[in-house]
DNA sequence: GTTTCAATATGTATCAAGTACACAATTAGA
DNA sequence: TCTAATTGTGTACTTGATACATATTGAAAC
């Protein structure tokens, strides 16, 4: 076997000071269903190497901080938000992404509700930007964007993590209209009901729309508790 | 909007020395499929807090190195091996998880053919435990097992990866066999040959089982080139 | 108060995929 | 030549996905 250059960390007593080169931060792709658009929370950045470019929301992870905890206060501050989905997705770390020096960063997928996000929030410098205007970003956030957009589209078809950026009742136009958006595609409204229905994850709320011009639809809220049920029995198959 | 404490890294430059208070790893699960039994290789850890517990192959990042480097690194030296399935699963980074300092790690998940491996290799110090006999473990080394055990699991459902755990040739017993024993269920045997088939991703390589004290079966191997085709044409569909 | 607009609500027939299930053929070894 | 172990194969049934058209409702305009 080739020989390790130094103690291994996990075999061995390591005095890690020298280890300490490296400084980490996270950044929160923070998406938002906004007027039948696909949003996604940005703010310009002021770095003479990326000057009025948009970045991601993020901050440097502090010493007593878990990971976690890191993700969950931008969050917090940024939006005023506590109740959201966030998740981790991926760690990014090329050598020279940020011109600062060596910061690795681990990305974390948000979705919020944006009419929630309105009542509690007024920064100017953020902007809900639609997904599909942004061009070039800051560092290799578009990269990362592009990965986060990627794991929404896989994970929005897998669990029904979609109901966090609709208000609590919602029409079944709304819910189809944010899959059409995210994935690129269009459904056929009366076999998206169905298999929507024999989810069992609806729940009638036995209320109409108000203050549309036209037929108002029914509202229905997203039924947790049967999901937790439901999801138990895993469905194992094979489907590559 | 709340005060942050210092400059934000993405939007305003930052002396980061003072932020240099972390050292990074990578830790491998690295899975190999051998006698008919999942195993993931582990080395014995020297640590004081952990001492005689099993514990993941990993190493601290360099500082100049990104971190794909890092573990493809760790891959090469522990196993010789060079062209295997590696991918990142996950970040791990509470701030007690190393009882030496701060260090956050990221995980990979890595498939290797456990007879490659046995060409190459001979160290003493690690070995291939079956995933179902393995206990405590050193730092939180258990979660990461677990995690990527989850997706691993997830991902053999979705994409061709499998086949990195078999020899280049194999039979549908070999093939079935393994996803049995990484998804804790069986198949029905006509049913899994009919699916497999059907995927078009099987090359039958016109020759028979050896050695085997019953009706030889023939043997595959995986036609990569059919799946890169494939694999364009994504399908999407609401399946939670 | 009638018309227009825009969208809701609904059912059936077809096709594709998944599941359940049993018997003859082949090799090694006794 | 007999036994043990495992391969190789097809059909009927059920479930889920897809394609597709008409009547209904409420608001707004006239």
């Amino acid at each position: 076997m080739q020989e390790l250059a130094k103690p291994n960390i996990n075999t061995t007593p390591v005095d890690l000071m020298p280890d300490f080169q490296f400084a980490l931060s996270v950044d929160c792709v923070i998406f938002g269903y906004d007027e039948g658009v696909l949003k996604v929370l940005l703010i310009e950045s002021d770095l003479p190497a990326y000057k009025g470019q948009w970045s991601l929301l993020g901050d440097l992870l502090r010493p007593d901080e878990d990971l976690e905890e890191a993700s969950y206060r931008v969050l917090l501050e940024r939006t005023g938000l506590t109740d959201m989905f966030l998740e981790q997705v991926k760690t990014f770390g090329s050598v020279h992404r940020h011109p600062a020096g060596r910061v690795i960063t681990t990305a974390y997928l948000a979705l919020v509700n944006v009419k929630d996000y309105q009542l509690k929030k007024k920064d100017n410098a953020l902007q809900w930007k639609p997904v599909s205007e942004v061009q070039t970003m800051a560092f290799d956030h578009r990269l990362i964007l592009d990965t986060c957009l990627a794991v929404l589209q896989r994970k929005i078809q897998e669990e029904p993590i979609i109901f966090s950026l609709l208000e609590k009742k919602f029409s079944l136009r709304d819910l189809q209209h944010v899959f059409e958006q995210i994935l690129g595609m269009e459904f056929d409204r009366r076999n998206f009901r169905k298999k929507l229905f024999t989810t069992g994850l609806l729940t009638d709320e036995n209320e109409m729309e108000q203050q549309v011009r036209h037929r108002p639809g029914r509202l229905y809220s997203f039924n947790r508790k049967a999901y937790e049920q439901i999801k138990r029995k895993t469905f194992v198959g094979l489907q590559f």
